[in-house]
RNA sequence: GGGCGAUUAACUCAGUUGGUUCAGAGUGCCUCCCUUACAAGGAGGAAGUCGGGGGUUCGAGUCCCUCAUUGCCCACCA
């Protein structure tokens, strides 16, 4: 059969993704096995797949294909998340550029058009994610707005309102002013800037005096409603009692005494805004003060301002900077850099403004949620996360779930008789409450809630309601599948999700929703910075697997993300997960291109096949260990060295027959039952490639993918020894055959003298891997000939006219100060009473061996070059 | 401002309870080789005061202190 020479990825990934879904592999219901399962991170329905999402993934993707191996009813559950805010953004962009607006649409036609672009837009990313390999079960693909889970959403909400842990306020809240929406803490992030404080001066009501004070928000002065300095401040003192006016304006407003001012920041006076600060807010609470609010929702200035009113904040920012100036209230700007906080999502300047929201208390959720976190029932890796989160869970503050949207779900609080309300998973629930309180309550009467909650509210539920455990609490599914296993996110959405999900498993399923977080590095062009569309840095992540085949983008991808650790991307790691699998390729056209014939084995054959049981048991465990500490960079790192250095390097090579000459049938069996074992631990990293390779090697009835993983036997740490003993001699025999010219074709004798106990199976292996005609032992060095040393035993290759007598000479000497240096070293601990007295047993013996095996190795080197010389 | 990490070869990173195997891996680099699976390859090689400085200890990448650099998270200083 002619294989070809490099291997062709994108035939082999769309036959086999095709089979494995034809056979259903990917599907999951409950039986009698224990199950394994993982829910996927849901991203955003109208996202497009970006190198964040293939790291994660191929990590999902590889947890869950071991399992399946290790016999687990696996469930890998896909889905999208609506993303309220980004999503509408998309769909309110996508009208604009219609030609239609937003507030033209009746919030019925809008969500048309939403639920529209979705069905035409939505879930592309979950295409794109086959792509990658990922074996999820489709059949459950789950949508955060799907029926069953909005319902969900509404139930639990109903259900917290109902005990008290929902609760609607006025609260200074932060306000995107380009989603026009108000949006959580967490959504808030802060960023320094560089920015101006501007000193303003206001007159003093009755006095020629100023009052300077200084802000980085000059805008905002016209919903000033007080000053307020240090009551220790003697610089004020006298303005206790006095009033001030707002420039331009001439608003009359107090002058407060407050210890929070810092009489070192500025002049020591600040301007006290309470619509659109919170400390402000805070100040106002706690000295009564009036409260104006001078910002539309859209940014700009309203009435309340009496000044530039329709005009945005920051072109006010500017024209009242030159008006102050142009009426000399302006005494001077300083360059200030200072933190602002932006919209996640916009990324505008956040405002923080009064507004009417709904909330949820979190103190008592967070309980339950950061004690399984500490105590390591839920586990992070790495743990290092832990710090973070209980930092976080320590502090946390009430959740602010409404958003002024529409795409998402509605709040089902229903008002009626003005400000009354009540809140219902229906209508006509709702109805029924209403008319408990007022009988002459009608259905059209009931006015629901125009916001939505926010995505995090739905996704808080996710590994409970793609089981529908919320409306069902006690159904099949989720009690066989959950608690989940294993989450994959980034530290990005700790507390957005992770956090929260913790909270709605402990409240909602009493369990934990996962047992293991795996959290995942930021993916990083080489600069270190943070891939993104603005940048333009980051690939595209199906050209890249039509570039190096989705299991060349996953080894590569992979080969340098350890947990947590961010991850510099570059293609360079791709191409290396390509020549790998090119190389498992290449050994098997090797394998396959046998012909095999029953005859006798030949001994190197024999000892290779031992040597690599051994090995592979070795490193199975360690791969197994390092799975099980979630070391997945290592555990691939660990299979990709036992399959090309040990397999291909080594043991391919030694027992490969000469040219065009047949391989006996029992190394051919051998070797193919060593391929198996190895497509079997390479399959979750490389499905593909290696699927296609399983059915190239040998008839099957079985596929790769739902084969068993191996099972570890015990192995013989004295053979590995041996092998690593004559691997040393090896190698010195091909360097010597480098640096002496000497060809491979040309064979050579080895004579060894035994100075040291060493076990001798590996002779047929060193004959045949550096070509020796003759391989014998000797009680005497062999004079004039080229010698090397390997655990003190001294080997002699006679090479004639090869022979440089000075060079070896120098060799010997080099050798002979380094072991003297080296005995010296350890001799200084041995005379040390100290190191003798104080030191375990074993390590002091350890120094002991270590000295009179240099001894003896200073004996032999002087002799020789004696002889020599 | 508070908290948590990081600093080991040119690059990206391992290094678990302080002690054979501790100074490692992969990549890159250098030399030689298109040898009959693979040049997407083979054989060999060079490469690091383990960020600086103290300390504990018989013994320190490993524990403690301190400084420097750097990253992340949280926080209401205008």
């Amino acid at each position: 059969m002619d294989i070809a020479k490099t291997f062709n990825a994108t035939v082999c990934e769309e036959k086999w993704y095709a089979h494995w879904m034809e056979k259903g592999y990917f599907y999951s219901q409950p039986d009698d096995r224990e199950p394994f399962t993982i829910v996927i991170p849901p991203p955003n329905v109208t996202g497009v797949l970006h190198m964040g999402h293939m790291l994660n993934n191929t990590l999902q993707d590889v947890l869950i294909r071991k399992a399946r191996m290790q016999g687990f009813n696996t469930c890998w559950v896909p889905g999208t998340d609506h993303a309220s805010i980004a999503t509408e953004a998309k769909v309110v962009k996508k009208l604009a550029d219609e030609g239609i607006k937003k507030s033209d649409l009746t919030r019925h036609d809008f969500l048309k058009h939403a639920w529209e672009w979705k069905e035409n837009h939505g879930g592309l990313i979950l295409e794109q994610l086959k792509k990658l390999g990922a074996s999820c079960d489709w059949n459950r693909t789950k949508f955060t707005m799907d029926e069953a889970l909005s319902e969900s959403v509404i139930k639990v909400f109903v259900d917290l309102y109902n005990k008290g842990l929902i609760y609607r306020g006025v609260r200074m809240v932060n306000w995107d002013s380009k989603a026009l929406t108000a949006v959580s803490d967490e959504e808030v992030i802060h960023k320094e800037v560089n920015s101006k404080l501007y000193y303003i001066n206001y007159s003093i009501d009755g006095s020629d005096e100023m009052l300077t004070i200084a802000t980085t928000r000059p805008e905002t002065i016209l919903g000033d409603t007080a000053i307020c300095v240090n009551p220790k401040d003697e610089r004020y003192s006298h303005l206790n009692g006095k009033f001030a006016l707002v420039p331009l304006i001439d608003r009359k407003i107090p002058i407060i005494f407050d210890e929070y001012v810092d009489m070192e920041f500025g002049t020591g006076a600040l301007k006290v805004t309470p619509a659109h600060d919170i400390n402000d807010y805070q100040l106002g609470d706690k000295h009564n003060l009036e409260i104006i609010d001078i910002l539309n929702d859209d940014g700009t200035l309203n009435e309340s301002a009496k000044l530039y009113v329709g005009q945005d904040r920051f072109q006010v920012r500017e024209n009242i900077v030159t008006d102050l100036a142009k009426n000399k209230f302006l005494v001077k700007t300083e360059d200030l850099v200072n933190k602002v906080g932006f919209s996640e999502r916009t990324n505008t300047v956040i405002e923080p403004k009064l507004s009417m929201q709904w909330f949820l208390k979190t103190d008592g959720l967070s309980k339950p949620a950061l004690e399984k976190v500490m105590d390591d029932t839920i586990q992070f890796h790495p743990s290092k996360f832990k710090n973070t989160y209980r930092h976080w869970m320590e502090n946390i503050k009430d959740w602010c779930i409404s958003r002024q949207l529409w795409w998402g779900q509605q709040i089902p609080a229903y008002f009626f008789d003005g400000n009354q309300f009540v809140v219902a998973e229906t209508k006509e629930l709702a109805l029924k409450k209403a008319q408990s309180i007022n009988p002459n309550i009608t259905l059209s009467d009931l006015r629901q809630d125009e916001d939505v909650l926010d995505t995090w509210f739905s996704s808080w539920l996710w590994p409970i309601s793609v089981f529908d455990g919320i409306r069902k609490p006690d159904n099949e599914e989720i009690n066989y599948y959950y608690p989940t296993n294993d989450l994959v996110t980034g530290p990005d959405i700790l507390f957005f999700w992770v956090a929260r999900m913790i909270m709605a498993g402990y409240e909602y399923q009493n369990e934990m929703p996962f047992k293991n977080v795996y959290l995942t590095g930021i993916v990083r062009d080489k600069q270190g910075r943070k891939m993104s569309k603005s940048l333009g840095n980051s690939p595209d992540p199906l050209e890249l697997i039509e570039k190096y085949g989705a299991d060349g983008v996953r080894v590569g991808m992979l080969l340098s993300s350890a947990a947590g650790n961010d991850l510099l991307f570059d293609e360079s790691l791709c191409e290396q997960g390509r020549n790998f699998s090119n190389k498992i390729w290449n050994a098997t056209r090797l394998v396959k291109g046998w012909p095999v014939q029953e005859k006798e084995q030949p001994a190197a054959s024999k000892v290779a096949i031992q040597w690599f049981e051994h090995t592979f048991h070795k490193t199975l465990e360690a791969i197994n260990q390092s799975f099980e500490k979630y070391r997945i960079s290592e555990a691939l790192m660990l299979t990709y060295r036992l399959v090309w250095d040990d397999f291909c390097s080594w043991y391919l090579e030694s027992v490969k027959p000469d040219y065009q000459q047949p391989i006996d049938a029992e190394t051919y069996q051998s070797t193919l039952n060593f391929l198996d074992d190895l497509l079997k631990l390479l399959h979750p990293f490389m499905p593909f490639l290696t699927e296609e390779v399983w059915h190239l090697t040998r008839e099957r009835k079985e596929d790769l993918m739902i084969s068993s993983w191996p099972q570890f036997t015990t192995y013989n740490q004295s053979i590995l020894d041996d092998f690593e003993y004559a691997s040393e001699i090896i190698t010195a025999i091909r360097t010597m055959r480098k640096e002496k010219q000497i060809a491979h074709k040309e064979s050579l004798k080895l004579v060894v003298k035994v100075n040291h106990e060493t076990t001798t199976t590996m002779d047929p292996l060193i004959s045949r891997l550096v070509n020796l005609s003759e391989l014998t032992y000797a009680t005497q060095p062999l004079e004039g000939a080229f010698s090397f040393r390997v655990k003190s035993n001294e080997f002699f290759v006679p090479i004639n006219d090869h022979l440089d007598v000075e060079a070896e000479l120098e060799k010997l000497q080099s050798e002979l100060s380094y072991i003297r240096g080296f005995l010296k070293s350890v001799e200084g601990k041995l005379s040390n009473q100290r190191f003798v007295n104080n030191a375990p047993e074993n390590v002091v013996a350890v120094e002991r061996k270590k000295q009179s095996d240099a001894l003896s190795k200073i004996a032999i080197l002087e002799l020789q070059i004696k002889s020599l010389s």
